[in-house]
DNA sequence: AGTCAATAGATTTTCGAAAATCTGTTGATT
DNA sequence: AATCAACAGATTTTCGAAAATCTATTGACT
């Protein structure tokens, strides 16, 4: 089963590698929320000992993917409507002061940028060609990168990262609504609206396009949260990832 | 030297303990900013092994206090001007979204609260009583406490966390000015009106108050920074903390 | 039956040493 | 002298096992 080998290329550490690969499988809901992690478990699955995994978890903590229980081991961050709103508030707001500094201050190479990254997005189906009712993971990097090139201008590392973030935890939610309800809506042209309004340096109508991009995300995940919540999350209980 | 035992009584794991022991440590400059972190000379200090200390700077380097080369091990995060001012200028944002909700947010017992942070504030003087020319701790604890009180009813504890982690990678500055020039003005008047414009509900007021103190502060420090940059960090790359 | 202490098994936390990697030095070569 | 490979010591990274802690169960007692 763990064919693949523990240290990937691009990655010199085992601590690194496991780090990636379990955000990644934190926010695609391969590791469900609220799931317990035992090392045991972990071990086999990404081959490698506890001390990497305990590394790379309590870095998953400090991002907001993970908590600890001090003695009783870690969990996948629980999820909530009421984070749910809490989160895509917040990152509205961050990103309109992003988007704002991205608008006033980006250049040519960032035109330039945005424009690719646009490009790039466009040519992915945001469904699986292959299995159908899972999404395109190729549509999801560049989703992700979309969204980044937009405020790459902003000139904060700062703001950049906590944006980087928010966006993360703001992805684990989407992979749950798609799980239960299917692919979101097909948002070619909103992305394409907004690249032409941060092109215009029309930061109202952009920050305002953002909003409602990510409102409009809110109100179909908060949706498919409180249809599974007797569903999935039921069957987890039984299931007992939960204590 | 060590005397101290390793786990504190109120953390229950020695990664805990180590943990909020190094941050302190970073925050107040006791290990300077680039300074490497030889988990050697952290285990002797802390007196824990490597695995709560690698534990600990993992989750520092996702705080932002800690930078982590792979294979060539941690060091305290460097500082720069150009840092600083980013830092800030975040930090005046995410504290404008916070103090707005908040105000618009707090009932009675926020109220109480913030009323409450302010006196014991008040009645702490910020000069070490003992040794002069060293900021008094519990003043910090109190001062961090009364700007925690402003934003506690915004309601997000998505921006609280944000914004707790923007002020402790600012008060690393501070304690890296004061290092060099000798505390910062004496602002108690400047918290009373901050405290005065808030529980008006005055939240133009408030906010501008705010970026004016986070301004000053930022003034002050870039200055000690930049008449500091050939003396102390100077003597800091011939003691070979650097490269 | 219900409560509680004792115990055993499961799990997390921590350590010490082995393995891997880096850094500076030596010495050979051009 | 400059370049470079090989080596040795320093340091980080990782593992496996020991220690500490938690959890569930049993059995004694009220």
């Amino acid at each position: 089963m763990p064919a693949m080998p523990a240290k990937r290329s691009t990655d010199q550490t085992l601590t690194a590698s496991a780090l990636n690969r379990i955000r990644l499988d934190i926010i695609a809901c391969r590791l469900m929320p609220n799931e317990r992690l035992r090392f045991e478990a972990l071990r086999k699955r990404y081959g490698v000992g506890v001390s990497p995994l305990r590394e790379a978890l309590m870095r998953l903590e400090a991002e907001g993917l993970v908590q600890l229980e001090q003695n009783k081991g870690f969990r996948v961050s629980e999820v909530s409507r009421e984070n749910l709103l809490d989160l895509m508030q917040t990152r509205i707001e961050i990103e309109s002061i992003a988007l704002r500094w991205s608008l006033e201050k980006g250049g040519v190479e960032w035109e330039a940028n945005l424009l690719g990254a646009f490009h790039r997005l466009s040519r992915q189906t945001k469904l699986d060609p292959n299995k159908h009712e899972t999404i395109n993971e190729a549509w999801s990097r560049e989703h992700a990168a979309f969204h980044a090139a937009l405020v790459s201008a902003c000139g904060s590392e700062t703001l950049v990262l906590i944006r980087q973030r928010l966006f993360e935890q703001a992805e684990r939610y989407v992979s749950l609504s798609i799980m239960s309800n299917g692919p979101l809506r097909d948002d070619v042209g909103e992305h394409k609206q907004l690249m032409r309004a941060a092109l215009n340096r029309d930061v109202d109508r952009t920050v305002e396009l953002n909003r409602l991009h990510i409102g409009r995300t809110t109100d179909k995940v908060a949706a498919s949260l409180a249809a599974s919540r007797s569903a999935d999350i039921g069957a987890a209980l039984k299931r007992k990832s939960f204590k």
